[in-house]
Parts: C-alpha cells; sequence; structure tokens
DNA sequence: CTTCGGGATATTGTATACAATGGACCATCG
DNA sequence: CGATGGTCCATTGTATACAATATCCCGAAG
C-alpha cells in the first residue's frame, strides 16, 4: 500500500466533495488499495473534521463506484477485477460515442477552445511520461469532450463511470507507458472529428479508440495481478 | 399539486432507501410538483424522523436526477423540459440497448422466469389502465432486464437513469393511455429476443421501442404544459 | 479438536445541538 | 421614487452525543 492519505483540503466546492475528490485520487492512483476498510472516524480524525461530511464523501465515492458501502458493516475500497473491468469499458464504448457524437454536433467556440487546450496539455504529459499527470489530462480532456455535449444527464452518467475506468487505465500505463501514445493519437482522432462536426465520424473514432483500449488495458490487466483475490 | 406524501415508511432496506423510494414515487406521480422546494426539517417532522436520513434521501434522489441540490440553497423537485426529456432518452437507446444484449447472451433460468413473471404482470396492469399501477409493472420488467444483463456497472448507471425517464412516461400515459399498449408490445418482443439468446435481435428490439417512444412521448409533452415555465 | 453461545468492542445509523450563510424585508438616503 | 445597506430569519452545513448492531474473542460443552 502506497502513501497514506497525504492530501490537503481547500474548501472551495463544499468539504465533502473536495474529500471525495482527495479520496477518489487516492483510489485510483492505489494509495488506497482494493478492498481497504474505510472507517469513518479514522479519515475525520485524520483530516480533523466530524463524521458527517466523511458520510457524505463516501456516498459520493459509492456512486462512482470506487467505495461499497454495506449497511452497518462499513465501507471499503472496491475491488479490481477482470469482470469490472469488462463492464466498464462495455458501457463506456456505448456513452462515450454518444458524448462524441453529440459534441460533434453541439459543440460551441469555447468548447472547441478548451478542446485544443487540453489537447495540448495532454501531449505535453506524455512527453513527461507520467502515468499520473497524463491520467489528470487525460480525465480533464474526456470531461471537455462530454461537456461539448451539453447533454447533462449524459455528463452525470458519465461522471460516475470514468472515475471507475481511471483505475484500469492507471494499473495499464504504469505497466506499459507506451499505452499513453496510443491514447494521445485516438483522442486527437475524435477532437478532429468534433472540430468538423462529423458525429458519425466522432462516435466511430471514439468506439474506435475504447475498443482498442479495452483489449490492451484488459490484457495487462491479466498479466498483473492487480486483482485483489477475494479474501 | 397533489396528495402531499401519503407513504408510511417501513425498514427492510435501510432508512433512507425507503425515504428515498417513496419521495421518487411522489416526484414520479406528481404529488410533488417540478420545481417545489423540499426543505429537509418539512420532510424530518412529517415522518418524526431526523434530518440526516432525510439528507441522505435527497442525495439519493440527486443522482438520480429527481432532485437538485444548491450549495446551501436547498433542494427542490427537478423541473421537466423537452430538452431533458431528449437527454435521458438518447442515453436510454444505448444503455438499455447494451443491457438487452447482455441479457440475451447472459441470461440463466432464473433470469428468464423472473421476465415471463413480469411480462404477465405487466399484461394484467394494461388491463387494468392504470398508467401508475403499469409503470410500476414496467419499472420491475426493465428491472428484469437489467439484472439478466448480469453487468453490475450498467445496472447502476440504469437505476440513476430509470427514474428520472418515469417522470415523462407517466406524463405521456395518463394523456394517452393507448401508449401502454405500444410499450408491452415492444417489452414482449424484447422478452423474446432475450429467450432466444439472439443479442442482435434484442438490442435492435429494444433501440425501436425506446426510439419510438422517444418520438411519442416527446409529442405528447410538447403537447401538454407539462414544464414548468422557469421563474 | 470443533462447535456453540455469550459478552465486550468496534463501527455504523440516527438524533440533536450549534455554526454559518444566503435571502428577504425594511428603513434610510440619494 | 428607486437604490443601498443592515438586520433578522429560514435553512443548510458541521459537530457531537447517543442507540443499535455486527463482529470478534473466549470459554464451555460435546
Amino acid at each position: 500500500m502506497g502513501t497514506p492519505l497525504a492530501f490537503n483540503l481547500s474548501l472551495p466546492e463544499g468539504l465533502p466533495q473536495e474529500l471525495a475528490r482527495g479520496l477518489e485520487e487516492a483510489i485510483v492512483f492505489r494509495d488506497l488499495t482494493p478492498g481497504e476498510r474505510l472507517v469513518e472516524e479514522d479519515i475525520a480524525s485524520r483530516f480533523d473534521i466530524s463524521r458527517s461530511p466523511v458520510r457524505e464523501a463516501f456516498r459520493i465515492l459509492e456512486t462512482r463506484g470506487l467505495v461499497l458501502r454495506e449497511a452497518r458493516r462499513g465501507s471499503r475500497v472496491a475491488d479490481l477485477s477482470r469482470r469490472d473491468l469488462d463492464e466498464v469499458y462495455a458501457c463506456r464504448v456505448e456513452l462515450e460515442g454518444l458524448a462524441a457524437a453529440q459534441a460533434a454536433r453541439a459543440r460551441s467556440p469555447t468548447d472547441l477552445d478548451s478542446l485544443d487546450e487540453r489537447l495540448e496539455a495532454l501531449t505535453v504529459a506524455r512527453d513527461r511520461a507520467s502515468p499520473r499527470d497524463f491520467l489528470r489530462a487525460s480525465m480533464a480532456l474526456s470531461r471537455a469532450i462530454h461537456e461539448a455535449s451539453h447533454n447533462r444527464t449524459l455528463i452525470r452518467l458519465l461522471s460516475t463511470l470514468e472515475p471507475q475506468a481511471m483505475r484500469y487505465r492507471y494499473v495499464a500505463y504504469v505497466r506499459a507507458e507506451s499505452l499513453m501514445d496510443a491514447s494521445l493519437e485516438g483522442n486527437g482522432a475524435v477532437a478532429e472529428s468534433i472540430h468538423t462536426g462529423d458525429c458519425e465520424a466522432a462516435s466511430a473514432a471514439t468506439t474506435r479508440m475504447i475498443r482498442n483500449a479495452w483489449a490492451v488495458v484488459g490484457r495487462v490487466f491479466d498479466e498483473s495481478d492487480a486483482a485483489e483475490p477475494p479474501a
């Protein structure tokens, strides 16, 4: 297990949200390991806050599939498994494809600027060859695409699905940094289609990219032992 | 506005979940009207409980798109709009299609029994010509299909999407009861494909059914003034 | 040696108390 | 008469206290 929870709480967006963001990063980057128990009082005292915002943060993470809560039995970090990976990617293919198509149709000039900006940042992160930075940049770009769809319901669904996917991507990027190149290339193609306004192309480029990532990330996952065997 | 919150709390599944279920029905069936403010203390005192479980219930409903929460400004029932309707249905086409396809592949004998049972119940509800009963039965059938996919991530996503759709379906069924016939027929076709195990057919039947419903429900919605004009 | 039961303990679920903030109302001033 | 500022109040956000329950440990019985 990694560094235990070394982040600070600012509060521009509410304590629970801020805490959830920190815990989410800790889970994605494996500072909190799969299956690890999360005790409300522990987290609360660690950040010198009460259990109320901690509970709310746990609920947020539960809707993102990162934390499992069982009534009166406590919470724990969700396990990683090949089955879960397949579930997440099957959903991503559909929803990301839809997001790209709608983004290509509904995009605004502001959206395109945001897209270009974040694609540039992704390139920079790739050159730094840091899986963490690359993933963060990739997450930001994805969100920009989702926003460009101007479909708030879709954005809501994707915001609860993407963090779950990030965990598998992180495992894969650490073991095979070259994967970042493929991701960068795929995202470039998607961005271009969105610029053009070609819905079909945007959707096709996206589903192709994600299906490809699915295959590779899945292979790397099977070769690693990132999964926690059920105790 | 309708009967204000006339349901009781049993507690087989936790107080917040039970409360959320009741409030969800109240919102779907318009006992709580779009835009209506939801004050934690009011609900709490009405059911003789404290604000804690009420807050948790609100959060659950927020993830289902039924309640909007703004920091320190309180919660209110989400508005209905043509735009929101289109957003929800665009997502449903993709996710329900995927669920049907995976159900056709992964179904177990138990799943098929459950499917038949609920399809039968749907027929009965149609004959009763009660939009409420029909919707409840329809929701149960949908869930059975989702469960049959054995894709927990997909189930999670759909459980946060479907309640939002129910609101629009309710409005439409009240104004045009004949819509229930179309729904029954569509669901029959889907169930048959799942029985057969034909993924393609199951997916196609589902997307066809939902796209058709989208068109009709949208038309009825436009003709009604179910939407709350932004104050 | 294993199994069953009972009590202690750790942890969550709920209730209540307190703090902080946003909005409304009203008076005053330009 | 309209704008501006200040005070009050309604409501949420956070903290703390209390209740309930699942789990673990240990001892006794088979």
